[in-house]
DNA sequence: CAAAGTTGTAGTAAAATTACGTAAATTATA
DNA sequence: TATAATTTACGTAATTTTACTACAACTTTG
């Protein structure tokens, strides 16, 4: 839906308005996944008999899942017919879809929503919980990023006379792997982590020139100079950071990203590993468009790096 | 279970076999709790019927899970009691509750197993399949990383004199993000990607220093050496690494980390977010160790960046 | 060719859904 | 305000669908 109201627009130098992986946390996008927080809402809109069926639910969504409709119906004092409307309501085929919906929302919900790390967490209660929310914040990506954005960035880089990969602090080794991964694809990347170099290679790039600028804020004011200087004079700049931000606001395409703030002290960023991601989308897009002719580019590499390590037993 | 095994040994300078993170991607993962991957564990030791059936679940496990015992066993072609004698063999109480325990497992994350990308895909293929792969071995982890083994590495990490963080190539980015995080916990870190210098810091290490060396093959000839002349003098060297490798068995204690080798020139290693991510798991896990004393630290950091940055609008 | 294991048929039990009728609630009207 | 009319909610009972069991036939293996 992105798509079109994108679409009207040529790849390049145009300035869009942050639209690229938009979602906000605990609304709509989340919820409407998850079947229970679904019934919860709608609880005051329910009729007597379906309230009844709903509180029993709620109350233990775990036995809801292995009870069949007669003995469900019994614990909530309804009859089975009540029980199957109840179903119904939830745009679910019957009572069967409904329990597999509800088991599937228990298995991937729960997770997703008691994510926090509190600090009474030992390590089997952490692990999974920032697995998790990482994993929640790909799927989140996943589901809405916008497809017209990637392939212009792909177009982009594919017709670039060169690529520098910036990107400061915590976005810096992010940077640093984009080369790396780029490097691979037989494209002119470079990768620069210096405020000061960063400001000299904008300041003399010209039409031609993509300038790839990752930040997790996009607030930073040497990353957004540099940015400005690099519009300035023709080039290409591309930023992967958060919406609406100032580096976002002069950006020439922008993927954004808008990854919640942790309001939680020990959970780690993770806006690292979504840009680490959508890089790796970007490069299966380049390599995929500009069909085999990086093979034999990759082969060498590979050839090149045989030497270099032990051989595998068997 | 695999704790079992290793809370025998002290922390500290063993050498440990190789079950950080212990599954083969086709081969026996029986302790997964995910249910897909047991069927096709447990696929050669199916007999015909069985493995009809197995066959089609595997194939389309979401149209299973919506199917009646009845169009199931058309399906596979074989007889209804078939199908209920399979579902009995994975402790599952009957069509039903398998049914409900398979949709479980596909949403919490392990169902896109199989998405390779290939040459004909665009991008709405290519990206979720790549996003969704990322998922997936992040999902595998979090079932069967070894707790016991993160909480060694944990208590190593914190008691360190010092720690060094080494990686090459792809995993040298991941090295520099790893010191990045643990500087901002008030740890003793730093990371090198040059091998002269890894092996300088190697030779001059002594009891007390962790150096903390990723890599993903595990195989490659510099850092196997820098490894073992850590050892050697003394220094604990932790591995985040593929299992059995040679960096594996040179390791005071082995993260193993195997993300299937990509046969699929286009899919982008994933073994990177995999490290990254377990690297947050560990820094959490020091964090919360540690208890409150970091927090000034992290204060006086986020008070650092702040003149750096342009206030955000509200 | 006997024993163990595997598979399908047919019958049975259980579960879910539908149709329909009654009760309750709501609205309209006197 | 009472009550008739209409809508909505709910349950009973019948029907249909689904899953399970017992047993017999067939395969495989030693």
């Amino acid at each position: 839906m992105w798509d079109a109201i994108n679409d009207k627009t040529e790849l390049g130098i145009t300035n869009y308005n942050s639209i690229g992986v938009d979602w906000v946390w605990g609304k709509h996008i989340m919820q409407s996944r998850n079947l229970l927080n679904e019934i919860t809402d709608s609880l005051p809109d329910l009729n007597k008999s379906e309230g009844k069926v709903a509180q029993v639910i709620i109350s233990d969504p775990e036995t809801a899942t292995q009870s069949s409709i007669a003995t469900l119906a019994k614990m909530a004092g309804v009859s089975e017919p009540s029980v199957n409307r109840f179903c119904k309501r939830f745009n679910t085929m019957g009572f069967p879809d409904f329990k597999l919906k509800l088991a599937m929302s228990l298995a991937s919900g729960i997770r997703f929503v008691n994510r926090n790390v509190d600090p009474e967490d030992d390590v089997t209660s952490y692990t999974p919980k920032i697995i998790d929310s990482t994993i929640s914040n790909l799927a989140l990506v996943r589901d809405n990023i916008s497809h017209t954005r990637v392939n212009q960035v792909v177009d982009n880089l594919i017709q670039a006379k060169r690529i520098y990969f910036f990107g400061l602090g915590a976005s810096g080794p992010v940077a640093k792997d984009a080369e790396n991964k780029f490097f691979r694809f037989n494209l002119p990347v470079s990768c620069h982590e210096d405020v000061l170099m960063q400001r000299m290679l904008a300041s003399t790039g010209t039409t031609g020139d993509v300038f790839f600028i990752i930040s997790h804020t996009g607030r930073t004011k040497e990353i957004v100079e540099i940015a400005e200087i690099a519009r300035s004079n023709g080039s290409t700049v591309i930023g992967m950071t958060a919406s609406n931000s100032p580096l976002a606001n002069l950006s020439s395409v922008v993927l954004d990203v808008d990854v919640p703030e942790n309001t939680d002290e020990y959970m780690p960023m993770s806006s690292r590993i979504v840009h680490l991601v959508i890089l790796d989308v970007l490069a299966t897009g380049v390599t995929l468009k500009r069909g085999s002719d990086f093979l034999p580019h990759l082969e060498k590499i590979k050839n090149s790096l045989k030497p270099t390590r032990y051989t595998s037993k068997k």
